[in-house]
DNA sequence: CTTTATGTTGCGGG
DNA sequence: ACCCGCAACATAAA
């Protein structure tokens, strides 16, 4: 589930949920989920202390609490954060903070993303690795850059440290609307290319962002990818599809052309 | 039983 | 130094 506008909803629940929350306890029922500190750990970490707003940068979510320790969350192919008031726990539940007005829970069906704790005043860089500047605010020049290089167009736009945020879905969304062939060397695109793929990233992100996911729309990819015979949804040839970047890609074969 | 899944990392090779 | 492909991680569903 989670591309940059999926964690941008997490943010926004933490927000409106958790932010300025005292916890009062903190459950590990999969401590192996805690990736660099121990339920122990992370209840004196966070025991008592007050969250303050939460961050977001690319598809890592960071929760400092008030003078204190950032919680840093990353939710892998199939985490997500819920907010539970009165409502029975569930298998994948990795991780719980009781807070005074409801449950945060860590949500993850396999085991692919966690949890870590920063000390004040820590890089998160420590933890999430170089990450390029946020997909939801990159400017058409930062954008330029990031896809200069080697490569190809989709290898890029998945490389994190290049552009924080876009996820499988996402970039061939962004390929598809900017009408670009996922396969293009970063070499050979024009000028007008990288407009478009910056006009078609911004575009996705903002009509992806208010549904905290990238939605299934019939006139996105994403609404016909599972289809039998999937077909463009702008000009109805079917579509194609194949591995680019070790992913699972689609593509219209007339619009998005390689030569 | 096999394949696939919205992510990341580490490794070998070009 | 940079980039690619691939296996691994853990788990469920088709």
């Amino acid at each position: 589930m989670p591309e940059l506008p999926d964690v941008e909803g997490f943010r926004r629940l933490f927000a409106d949920r958790a932010a300025g929350q005292r916890v009062e306890r903190a459950h590990a029922p999969a401590p192996d989920v805690l990736r660099n500190t121990t339920p122990q750990g992370l209840g004196r970490a966070l025991r008592h202390r007050r969250f303050a707003r939460p961050r977001r940068h690319g598809k890592w979510l960071l929760t400092p609490t008030q003078d204190g320790a950032t919680v840093v969350w990353h939710f892998g192919m199939t985490g997500s954060l819920r907010w539970a008031t009165d409502e029975p726990p569930h298998a994948h539940d990795r991780l719980v903070l009781h807070l005074g007005s409801g449950e945060l829970r860590l949500r993850m069906m396999r085991k692919l993303g966690g949890m870590w704790l920063l000390r004040q005043g820590e890089d998160p860089a420590v933890v999430t690795g170089p990450l390029g500047p946020d997909a939801l605010a990159i400017t058409k020049a930062e954008l330029r850059a990031a896809l200069t290089g080697r490569g190809v167009l989709k290898s890029a736009l998945l490389a994190q440290e290049r552009v924080a945020g876009p996820g499988n879905l996402v970039a061939d969304e962004v390929c598809w609307r900017a009408r670009v062939h996922p396969r293009r060397g970063l070499a050979s695109l024009t000028d007008d290319e990288h407009g478009r793929v910056h006009g078609a990233l911004r575009g996705v992100l903002a009509d992806a962002v208010p549904e905290g996911r990238v939605p299934p729309r019939q006139d996105w990819l994403t609404g016909v990818r599972d289809d039998a015979e999937p077909v463009c949804p702008r000009c109805r040839t079917a579509l194609d599809h194949g591995d680019v970047a070790g992913r699972s890609t689609w593509w219209c074969p007339a619009e998005q052309r390689l030569d």
